[in-house]
DNA sequence: GATTATATTTATATTTACCTAAAATATATG
DNA sequence: CATATATTTTAGGTAAATATAAATATAATC
């Protein structure tokens, strides 16, 4: 059993192993979790004596198959509750992750199947990222493209987005862009990056920076 | 706010005060807790100060306006969570209250008023309790009548039960007895008090202990 | 009502998860 | 490649929620 830091953590690591942009190390664990590097360090040792990681002082850390098990059941518990919040109690995307966040730690045998029934068995969670199923395997996602490498002309529809921040979120509901929305691209400025695209026939600008993190699939 | 185990002694106290059963005092606090004396007294002091309770050292324990209302919310979360729990993740009454007992504790200004819509604002939990409204009001629910103090020849619809134990539920459960079942007392035997009733044509035997338990309304 | 028994509180300690400051190690730079 | 800088770990400390043991207050009994 583990506590609701150590679950915290696991998920912290899995990200960053996941997400391949930087090295799993104690200072980038640091940096997300907004705590000291030296408290980090206490819980990496203590991950490790769980076998919940593999471990060496000063070097890059990842995860063990156990851990990896657990952090992925984490992710799907936090997934399932966010589609539970959109689909059943009305919430927007952009406000459900500080809840799911407490709801993924509750601890149950069969809670979380019951929910992913109740639910229907969803595929991808409010942000279009995959629901693992309950073994932990992630369904094959076909590869993400994002709006800042899409070549001019082509139409898709939105498939999620990478950065799932209140304020990125509440930006693309702005402009009436949300996961569904169909486009079209219509024009790459060559100064600053910037994209500009079609939704329900209206024109959107929209910068390198926001253009990286909304994506369609192949 | 208040933390998790402050929250719990919220409750607890305010389950002793409404129960009126024992006096609200350390060590009856410190048998349902299961936590020693030492520790209640402990936590007495800190929500004495935070005003939540009515504290005089070596006297009984009162809920502050403030302490009840608190309570009461948590009460209200408590039984909602168990409504859904029983009505969309189809668990039987005796499941439910491990995990009510950690989502009560989820932290969100909306959320249980959310919660409360998508169930259709029930008025009671599986058991049979009355769920507070938002502002701590407890619809006045008729007077509940124990099938150990029903008349013979009796009949009408089980509204509650007293004891929600596990053990006790799947006992009902087991003799076909749940909320909305309709039956007829048809004895009282005087030796020890059991009690005789007709449920759905089946004749029941059943010992003053568990008919204290069981109840039907006026 | 004095004495014994029980209940409650206080003092002190443990565990978890954090912190600060100092020491140790690794990495980068001239 | 030696030193400066940055990263990581260790050492020691704090707050919350618990515990044990000792002290104190209340209640029960003769």
């Amino acid at each position: 059993m583990l506590s609701l830091s150590e679950e915290n953590y696991l998920k912290i690591i899995h990200k960053l192993e996941s997400e391949r942009r930087v090295k799993t190390t104690t200072s980038a664990i640091s940096e997300l979790t907004q705590t000291k590097a030296s408290s980090v360090s206490d819980m990496l040792r203590k991950l490790a004596d769980k076998e919940m990681i593999h471990y060496v002082k000063y070097q890059d850390i990842t995860l063990t198959e156990t851990g990896k098990s657990y952090a992925l059941e984490i992710v799907r518990r936090h997934r399932l509750w966010e589609v539970f919040l959109v689909e059943k109690l009305d919430y927007c995307w952009d406000e459900v992750h500080d809840i799911a966040e407490q709801l993924e730690h509750i601890q149950s045998e069969t809670l979380i199947e019951r929910l992913d029934k109740f639910l229907g068995h969803p595929a991808t969670d409010p942000h279009g990222d995959p629901i693992p199923d309950a073994k932990g395997n992630m369904h094959p996602t076909r590869k993400r493209v994002f709006f800042s490498e899409i070549k001019v002309g082509a139409k898709g529809v939105v498939q999620g987005v990478a950065d799932t921040s209140p304020v990125f979120l509440r930006y693309l509901t702005k402009i009436g862009l949300g996961i569904g929305s169909e486009f079209e691209i219509t024009d790459r400025i060559e100064y600053d990056q910037s994209v500009e695209l079609a939704v329900r026939g209206r024109m959107i600008a929209m910068s390198r920076e926001a253009a990286q993190n909304v994506y369609t699939l192949e």
